[in-house]
DNA sequence: CGACTAGTTGAGGCCAGTCAATGTTGGTGG
DNA sequence: CCACCAACATTGACTGGCCTCAACTAGTCG
């Protein structure tokens, strides 16, 4: 357990923060598709609360009760999965305005834990509030439908790419999949700062984390990228695009 | 392309088939919550008609627009990734009872391919008429999400397969898995027939057909399995859940 | 300053991939 | 019904990419 003294998450009331779905920077990812003025409002009533992670704290953890889903508002966080003997593998990296929690629907317990890489602010959605909203707000279902098809459509995509990629490729993916998510985010998309380390992007990628460190090294040898630590500058995108498209 | 002249598949009313959700062997596996007899009928109102599918027929293919998610009645399906290069990967294989589809939803055009891995039959759900009902029938539309959600672990059970288990664990979930699936539909848990090569079976696990022969030899001299072709028999499956558990 | 975590780089080994030969099965047409 | 062919499966020998182990460096925090 990385994180095992934990204190509980400070939770913030809604006026609190002065933080409304209204005004807030990130809500045309997370919740995309046309709602008018009126039923953001609505949305923004779903809004209990607000949760300030620290760095390392966790959002949530496998097998705990599932009651709500989470919007990223700041920050970023890692999922992770427990596999059989107890170690864990890292499912996913989430940016601001993506939606975290889906996963324990099914079951109604967790299955992933969801931690924080830095620190973080989180909206607490109450799924028994949702649903009822999207009862009545069609947009509000299908945004919820489509967020939960993308997940999938995300994973099966982890799928292929850890079923049949190789090392090179699989890191090459992996930044041009940053960059991209960074560009939606009017985040520079050639030039960021990794919030995990080797070791999770490894666990993430399903190679060990010299592998990691030596691809890094490759790509810029080869002119492709410049890294220094965690500051990486994509120096020839479409060349990591060709790496990728020759073998899938 | 496996079924590049495939005619469309032939479609019968629901009359013809004289099957209706209220006695098909299945209903408690697509739509495991519980819904009143009443509404069962309402849902059977959804499923417009049902499909037969010759083996190796498509169902569906990646790109095609989405509109309709599928229930298998009979027979089992594979859903099929397509990579960057043109080659595919098996992203799951699907028996009764299972619906497909649902990766579609988000883009509104299907990523995966299905295809029949025999003679099989599927109701079909015009997903604008699923999303009508759901509204009004809030059991329903808890079936839709916990559908989507399960997809969602599963698929981030696949992640920890391919990313941290070795061959013979792969083989091994495979089996179990198969095995749990066919304990849920009443048929034998541990003798079965499977209805995909060895090739695919890679293609789902990540490696190439030759180990997966390998691997299967091996459990048989280990005397945890019996093999002939594709009729399997598990003689010893907590032999092989152990297997499993010792490294996740 | 020392202890610790993160990252890089090298040497060597092993698991799964590759290539190839051979055996088996199932579907088709005579 | 059988013969034939193509697809599927098994097994062996060899190869190579990634893992393992290990040494070393850089940066961080008390």
């Amino acid at each position: 357990m990385e994180f095992a003294g934990a204190e509980p998450a400070r939770v913030f009331s809604v006026h609190e923060l002065k933080a409304h779905c209204l005004n807030c920077s990130v809500r045309e990812l997370c919740l995309p598709v046309g709602l008018s003025a009126d039923e953001m409002k609505q949305v923004d009533g779903v809004v209990t609360h607000r949760t300030r992670l620290k760095k390392q704290q966790p959002l949530f953890r496998a097998g705990e009760p599932f009651h709500a889903l989470y919007a990223i508002r700041v920050g970023s966080l890692k999922a992770t999965l427990l596999a059989g003997d107890g170690r864990e593998q890292v499912a996913g990296f989430h940016l601001p305005g993506e939606i975290l929690g889906l996963d324990g629907l099914g079951t109604s317990r967790h299955q992933a834990a969801a931690i924080a890489l830095e620190d973080s602010e989180v909206c607490v959605l109450p799924f028994a509030k949702v649903e009822g909203l999207a009862r009545s707000l069609p947009a509000l279902q299908q945004n919820l439908y489509q967020i939960m098809s993308r997940e999938i459509g995300r994973d099966q995509g982890m799928m292929l790419l850890l079923g049949s990629m190789n090392a090179e490729e699989r890191l090459a993916v992996f930044l041009l999949n940053l960059a991209e998510r960074h560009l939606r985010r009017a985040y520079s998309s050639t030039e960021f700062v990794l919030r995990m380390t080797r070791e999770k992007i490894g666990s993430y990628l399903g190679m060990k984390l010299e592998t990691v460190s030596r691809q890094f090294s490759r790509f810029q040898e080869g002119g492709l990228i410049q890294v220094q630590g965690r500051s990486v500058k994509l120096l020839d995108p479409v060349a990591l695009k060709r790496l990728v498209r020759k073998q899938g």
